[in-house]
RNA sequence: GGAGAGGUGGCAGAGUGGUUGAAUGCGUCAGUCUCGAAAACUGAUAUACCCGCAAGGGUAUCGGGGGUUCGAAUCCCCCCCUCUCCGCCA
């Protein structure tokens, strides 16, 4: 969510920053400004009119306890009250829509992103490791996995549907190893507190994310409305990001507090829908997978270095991993909605020939604080400010699974994982 | 799922239609006292929004939403949450 207060004070600086990501969105700058007008407008109206009546208020009072009559003021203040009551809902009208048009706008991007539509303005910063030549021709993930037993798309399509993965045998304890390597490292050597949260969440948490209203479509949701038994107004989380950020939700820390770093293992459910037919052989692109998350509450003063340590940490599980990997800062036109400044995480599958994405460690500014009313407590005067949000996947699992199987497999069709994951396989 | 009890400021806890943004206690902060501290005393101690350069003024907020009323923490309806008992269950 924008300030509506800084939008009001520079709207061309921001019409422009939000046209670098969405020049639809823009757009509905103008419309906001209007609408606030007219807020302010009915607003100042109808708060003078209260104002009068809770001065005829105090009279009536005095006069019912003076034993005096008070009916005029008493048929005065119907009439005014009436009056209220139609303003109030001018009031809520334009409220309700200035809300629902600004839960619309995507955040501004930071001003190191690069502005450019689309992918185009995607830089690489960074690469790892020398793209792996195998030397003997070998399989793609899913012809591994399935002459290995490990991984059964047909059985998820049976028991679910497409883009369902199913594990077995060693396939399925690679996800457990997968899982608390992650969590291992995050916790033990990067200082992450562990959560582990419901898989479902309510729509304020999905709000207060960005989630929804906006992608309200990729989410999976268990609302029924033709029921007339209530199932809550629920939805499968897509991203860990979700319940651990939304910990915070209406809460002010200290400042001591800060930075929050929490991770957390949790299946993620996402629709993805329009994305048919797009890399989606195997293990690329399915509706249920895996994921040890990174989040953090930070102070605003230095959220943006703590976005280039979340980075490091991602980095530090595909440098154990020993996968070449490269970084990218994303352009404007390819971040995500809630999202101030980017980066990717890909990682290299040498039989696919592509490089995967595996994390995307974001910096969110106040935009998410903002929508979920996250703040904290300036010691020096005792102010209660925003607080800048966090995240990045560290990391996400079936997209690893790729590049391991990939990177590792030998001439003979087995896989040689990395000293990493001995103590987790063995 | 059934029955009951409850949800008030940072915390505890009054308040059942009118000078209650909310008693009182605790906590916190500042001051007095002290060599310093404790104690005691004095004062301060919410958030959001609107008007204003500011000083300041105004409005709203007692789990959430709606209603009754000139006026709601207080009355009515719906929802959420917590606790106790029963049922069911990994």
């Amino acid at each position: 969510m924008l300030d509506l207060k800084k939008l009001r004070e520079a709207p061309d600086i921001y019409k422009a920053g939000v046209a670098s990501k969405s020049p639809k969105a823009a757009e509905m700058i103008d419309q906001i400004l209007e609408l606030d007008k007219d807020r302010r407008k009915w607003v100042a109206e109808v708060e003078a009119l209260k104002a009068e009546r809770n001065k005829a208020n105090d009279q009536i009072a005095a006069a019912k306890r003076s034993g005096q009559p008070a009916d005029a003021i008493l048929t005065a203040m119907k009439e005014a009250s009436q009056k209220i009551k139609e303003f109030d809902q001018k009031v809520g009208d334009v409220d309700a829509k200035i809300g629902s048009i600004l839960s619309n706008i995507p955040n501004i991007p930071h001003k190191d992103v690069p502005v450019a539509p689309g992918a185009t303005g995607n830089k690489v910063v960074k690469t790892w490791g020398e793209p792996k030549k195998l030397g003997f021709e070998g399989k793609d993930h899913l012809d591994l996995g399935n002459v290995l037993g490990w991984i059964s798309m047909e059985t998820g399509a049976k028991i679910t549907g497409a883009g369902f993965p199913v594990y077995f045998g060693e396939g399925a304890r690679l996800q457990r190893a997968l899982i608390n390597f992650m969590l291992d490292m995050h916790t033990q050597k990067h200082g992450y507190k562990e959560a582990w949260s419901p898989a479902i969440v309510n729509r304020a948490s999905m709000i207060g994310t960005g989630q929804v209203p906006k992608m309200e479509e990729d989410m999976y949701s268990l609302y029924e409305p033709e029921s007339e038994k209530k199932h809550g107004d629920f939805f499968l989380i897509p991203t860990a990001e979700v319940p651990i950020t939304n910990f915070f939700r209406d809460d002010t820390l200290t400042e001591e507090q800060l930075p929050v770093l929490m991770t957390g293992y949790t299946p993620c459910f996402r629709r993805e829908a329009g994305t048919y037919g797009k890399d989606t052989r195997g293990l690329s692109r399915v509706h249920q997978f895996d994921k040890v998350e990174l989040v953090k509450i930070a102070h605003p003063d230095n959220s943006e270095e703590e976005l280039e340590t979340l980075l490091a940490n991602a980095e530090a599980v595909l440098q154990a991993l020993e996968l070449p990997y490269r970084v990218l800062l994303l352009g404007s036109g390819d971040m995500s909605f809630s999202a101030a400044k980017c980066y990717d995480l890909e990682v290299w599958a040498p039989v696919s020939q592509k490089w995967f994405e595996v994390s995307s460690c974001s910096l969110f500014g106040d935009f998410q604080a903002r929508r979920a009313n996250i703040r904290f407590r300036r010691k020096e005067n005792n102010k209660i400010d925003f607080c800048h949000t966090l995240n990045g996947s560290g990391l996400a699992l079936p997209r690893i699974v790729i590049a391991l199987l990939e990177n590792f497999q030998t001439a003979e069709g087995k896989i040689n994982f990395p000293k990493a994951l001995s103590k987790y396989l063995s």
